[in-house]
DNA sequence: GCAAGGTACCTTGCGCGGCAAGGTACCTGG
DNA sequence: CCAGGTACCTTGCCGCGCAAGGTACCTTGC
C-alpha cells in the first residue's frame, strides 16, 4: 500500500458506507463491481468489508437488492437505493461538509 | 446536538488524534483545554475520549508532557509535539487531503 | 468554616465497523 | 479437465470513540 496505511483505515470508517450509497445514485450495482471501484478510490482495503456492509444497508432497508443472471460468470446481486438510502445519503453530504470544514479549518491553522 | 450524530461519531475516528497534534503545533496545552476547543469545533463528544488518546499520543512518542501549577484550580498537564509529532502531523495531512478529495468526488458525482 | 460548583485529571465497559483470512460455487479458456 | 477469474459470503480480531463514573483541587458564597 501507499502511505498512511493504519491512518487511512480509521477515516474510512463511516464513510465506506455512504461512498456506497453514492455510488448507487446513477444506477444499480452489483457487490464486486463495488469493491473494485471503492479499492481503487483508495476507500476499500478488503472484500471482507463490504458484503457485510451491504448487508446492512439492506437490514436498514436504504438499498434493495434483486439477483440477476450474468453474462458470462455467477450470479450477481444488484443493489439499488431507496428513498430512505437516498434521504441517509443527503443528510451525510452535510455532515461530511461541515465535518470536512472544521477538519481542513484545523489543519491549516498555523500549518 | 444538530443533526448527523452517528455519522459524526465515526467520521471524528483517526481525525481526532491528529486534530489534537494540529492544535499543539501553536505551543503547547493541557487537556481541559483541548477538550473545550475539540467540543466547540464538534470534533469531541466526551472528555472521556481525549485522555486515553492523549495517552497514547505520549506512549507513542509523539507528544511529550510537562505538570505544571495553575493560577487557579488543580495543576495542568501541558502537552508539546516532539519531532515524531510533527512529521505524522505532516503524514497525516497528505493522507487527509486525498482522502477527503476522494469522497469529495464520490458524493458530487451525480448529485 | 463548610458546602457547592467549576476546574482538571483519569478509568472502565461497551459497541461498531473495517481488516485479514478463509470458504463456496459458477463459468470460461487453455 | 483443471486453473484461474468472477462473484458471493462468514468468522475472529482490534482499535477508537462514547457514556458513565470517579478523584482531587481550589474558589465562592452563605
Amino acid at each position: 500500500m501507499t502511505t498512511g496505511d493504519a491512518a487511512r483505515t480509521q477515516l474510512r470508517r463511516g464513510v465506506l458506507e455512504h461512498c456506497v450509497l453514492a455510488l448507487l445514485q446513477s444506477g444499480e450495482r452489483y457487490g464486486y463491481d463495488l469493491v473494485s471501484e471503492l479499492s481503487g478510490a483508495g476507500l476499500l482495503a478488503s472484500e471482507g468489508t463490504l458484503y457485510p456492509l451491504l448487508s446492512r444497508l439492506r437490514r436498514d432497508e436504504l438499498v434493495e437488492s434483486a439477483w440477476r443472471e450474468s453474462p458470462s460468470g455467477p450470479p450477481r446481486r444488484y443493489y439499488a437505493l431507496t428513498d430512505s438510502g437516498r434521504a441517509a445519503l443527503d443528510s451525510f453530504r452535510h455532515s461530511w461538509a461541515q465535518f470536512a470544514g472544521s477538519v481542513d479549518q484545523l489543519l491549516q491553522k498555523g500549518a
